[in-house]
DNA sequence: TAAGCTATGGTTAGGTC
DNA sequence: CGACCTAACCATAGCTT
């Protein structure tokens, strides 16, 4: 993260994987006892790894038993519907990143609009040169516009209306 | 953590917390794929908590029965002495704050100090005026800053002799 | 190898809508 | 609520020692 952009990927170097492991095995753990007392969540967490002979348990052998128990107390069809699995995290995931492209997306393009409206006004374009997806895409940008003028203008209106009514 | 620091504390405020329960779980499942990606490590983390009625278990619970299964198998004196527990991990979290703090501290004494020398060049205090423990700090900070001054004036001589000799 | 630093990017509390 | 924003805080990759 610090100093250029995560690649999510494994760490071929064996030395830099290890350095990395341990700070975030630390940071992880920090987390979890954050989260913990700030929430009033049980957790348990479990983590073997090729560097340490010790696997880290989290927060006692004891208590991590007694979670595990608790939840192989369960129906075995329980246990599959009450968990989220690898999978379903990965897809909600994947989920919000498309979220976060489409909102990207409109950005842009949004951004592009003003830009093509600005270059009408001032006559560095004329509307006859634009694309009939320009002019469907600039046609809902003015659309938006003009809700969001009329909805002040009726804000303007209905304070000058109480004030009116007030005094 | 942002706008105020973190204050370690249950919260009371139920909607507070779930807010941040929700924010949290998803940072450290973030963490946690992280790290089983960047470093090649097994994982799993259960957690229980009162707001939702599914328990979060990550990565999925067949993956998580294994490696307790594994865990399981090891003989009970080995479970106790191969887990890093809740206990030992506050005990490392407070012996990492305490060297924190300790550093802390000694920069302090270290800019007094310099502080107290400068005063003392400029006249406005003399030795005379100080305490027998500010006099004892002074002379370590001043024995400190000797010792760099020998080794700076020592690597200078190498040099130049280097320079001579292949002069 | 490990411990410490710091520029950067990531996380999140509190706010708005 | 829940989705989104943003100021502040935090974590950490790449370095140096």
């Amino acid at each position: 993260m610090a100093r250029g952009r995560l690649r999510l990927a494994y760490i071929v170097n064996e030395s830099k994987r290890k350095a990395s492991y341990k700070k975030r095995k630390n940071g992880l753990l920090k987390k979890l006892n954050e989260l913990t007392i700030l929430c009033g969540v049980d957790a348990a967490i479990i983590m073997y790894n090729s560097f340490e002979s010790v696997p880290v348990i989290w927060p006692s052998a004891r208590e991590v038993l007694q979670r595990i128990a608790r939840f192989l107390s369960l129906p075995n069809v329980e246990q599959t519907r009450r968990m989220m699995s690898h999978e379903s995290f990965v897809e909600e995931r994947i989920q919000k990143l498309n979220t976060q492209l489409l909102k990207v997306k409109k950005d842009n393009k949004e951004r592009e609009m003003k830009e093509l409206m600005h270059k009408i006004f001032t006559g560095e374009r004329t509307i006859d040169s634009l694309s009939f997806i320009d002019l469907k895409d600039l046609g809902g940008v003015l659309k938006t516009n003009l809700a969001k003028i009329n909805g002040k203008a009726e804000e303007i209106m209905m304070d000058s209306s109480t004030l009116a009514s007030s005094a």
